[in-house]
DNA sequence: CTGAAAGCGCTTACAG
DNA sequence: CTGAAAGCGCTTACAG
């Protein structure tokens, strides 16, 4: 016999039952730390357990409790074309994720990843599939319609990512509105520069929507030109930002003094589109991101940017799930503070120096 | 009343079932595509689903099925103090996490993915929770002992990455053994060096062990001389492969002509320290990598390497995982190919004028 | 402290 | 084609 199909069943708490010589709701109390069993009781269990290396059903558990113990999150794979240094990168949504998963973790709670092409159809049908497993769900930025988030919302509680709160669901985000405010008093005031234009991320993006309008209230305020819209459109990806730039200088435009972009990743690549045509930066045209990825601070010159929390902002987008799973209210509008990253990309001098760094822009950094 | 504690229950196939005026079980069949119902009463039902947005429980589905459709991956999460590029980079792990989730997805199956920390203690415990919510578990490099695995494996099929098969465990790793012996053949037939060391990776790691064993055969076999390797024994990271060149030189000691790195991170921590001390790549000393992770290509000189097929490596782990939970047996040491891609830190000039690649080398390309 | 039994929400033979 | 019923493997009142 021996190698032979032995269909080797899983014990269940039957099998650890029976060799104890307990009852299942023993064996359950001793597992699970309910009730007080005693100490004989307790020893028997755990031997059995252990000699039938013995697991406890998920799937029987979590019908039983009313409690996965999972929550789902839901992303984009892959956006556009990989863009030089970009494929490789730990991006935004990853950084996020690993916040997810991190505080996930410390309430025993596991995560299912999962990601969506970025042209696949049948996306709600997917993310059904999904929270049917989960006691709960985390949609990164742009994933349903509000209409298919409401409808979502009806089965498991939801959290979205960047997006807009709902009456069913809540949203976690950054503070765009201080964030562009400070970016743009630094570059206009403590700068001086007097034209800039914005370059902007999905045009349906509640993130890019916020940063854009911010951008433009902000830089009249301060007195500043605005280079026409028009022209300005990116899409979030580093090629959709050398995109733009290299159409623009085709045509003979003249770039504004500032380039202010609706994220690092377009900020990188209009960074290179730039380089290509040997305009400096930032001594001709400064450049200016938001998000501050890992990668933002290794760029030449390294990227002034707007900092979000980003793995804090996964970390909180579970918290948030995690009460409402457990019946709590709570707010539907939860905002994170942002910190305004001066580095060079701006015009300020390296580090050790910070030349044409005045008071105000300094406190911005505290 | 509107806003009031309305505890919404989530409708069950009962509701559906009541709803449209049918038995459970022709809700069940409808929705999974069983046996004939009738057009009517079909279409009775997908109303009902409709209305109530209705998403069948998972946890019930399993426990029926007895199939999750759910794979586990376990993983460590950041090794060591990240290095530089290191740390903003998708690595190994990441880019074979990407494969199992694209194979799984293709089979209707979700990954719940589960990092541990470096230190973390309790790992059996945790891997054991994950395998209770899952069909099956892909471990990666250095989880668990064998014993650990064995036990797991008593309640749920695993397949180990880089690892070593067992008796009751799949492992899926690259080939190793002609990676290596392509590897050293061309830098000591192609380019003449006489003098190698090997860069250790973690020393329990049977890549690192086949690594390190074909180096030797092989660097002897073309009879070129071997640096001790007590003082060669670094540990996968950048940091682990810098800190060994430090130290050596600090030590006075003279370096080989050729450094051959466990892996590409190990290389990437090899060259800084390198540059650090104003030795040139690879002029002075020729340094390689294993792996050809993405940022390699991007190193400076261009890290020369042997390509794992590395998401191809989750994909096939994901594959094999699946058709072992469907009951097939299949072999349990699972061997992908590798490449020599040759680029500029072996001493190779600029890809457009390969001069010193011969016919040999050329032929390991294709 | 402990056991018998009900119930969690599905799927699937088995009859009709 | 369709429905009543058993069963998947747990947890937890409810009695004892």
């Amino acid at each position: 016999m021996g190698e032979a199909k032995r269909t080797r069943v899983t014990p269940t708490i039957y099998d650890v039952a029976g060799r104890a010589g307990v009852s299942i709701a023993s064996v359950s109390r001793v597992l699970n730390g309910q009730g007080s069993p005693r100490a004989e009781t307790r020893m028997r269990v755990l031997r059995a357990v252990r000699e039938l290396s013995f697991v406890p059903d998920g799937a029987a558990r979590a019908l039983s409790n009313q409690l996965k113990e999972v929550v789902g999150v839901v992303f984009r794979r892959g956006s556009e074309v990989p863009f030089e240094d970009e494929e490789e990168s730990l991006l935004f949504i990853d950084v996020i994720n690993r916040g997810i998963e991190v505080a996930a973790q410390r309430r025993g709670f596991d995560v299912l990843m999962s990601s969506v092409g970025i042209r696949e159809d049948g996306v709600s049908t997917r993310v059904a599939a999904i929270a049917g497993k989960a006691d709960g769900l985390i949609l990164h930025d742009r994933m349903l319609s509000a209409a298919g988030i409401a409808r979502l919302a009806e089965s498991v509680p939801v959290v979205t990512l960047a997006g807009r709160p709902s009456r069913v669901s809540i949203n976690v985000r950054c503070d765009n509105e201080s964030g562009m405010r400070a970016l743009i008093r630094h570059l206009v005031t403590d700068h001086g520069y007097r034209s800039l234009a914005f370059l902007s991320g999905h045009p349906d993006s509640p993130d890019n929507q916020a940063r854009a309008r911010v951008f433009e209230a902000q830089a009249i305020a301060c007195g500043a030109e605005i280079h026409a819209a028009a022209a300005w459109h990116g899409d979030y990806s580093a090629s959709g930002g050398a995109r733009v730039i290299a159409s623009l200088l085709d045509e003979g435009r003249i770039l504004p003094r500032a380039i202010v972009c609706a994220n690092d990743q377009t900020a990188l690549g209009v960074m290179h589109a730039l380089a290509r045509r040997g305009i400096a930066v930032p001594n001709e045209v400064a450049v200016t991101g938001f998000d501050d990825v890992p990668v933002a601070r290794h760029l030449h010159p390294p990227l002034t940017t707007v900092r979000q929390p980003i793995q804090e902002l996964g970390a909180t987008a579970f918290e948030v799930l995690h009460s409402r799973i457990n019946g709590s209210a709570g707010r539907r509008d939860v905002v994170l503070p942002v910190r305004l990253m001066i580095r060079e990309s701006c015009g300020c001098a390296h580090q050790p120096s910070p030349l044409p760094a005045p008071a105000a822009t300094v406190a911005d950094e505290a």
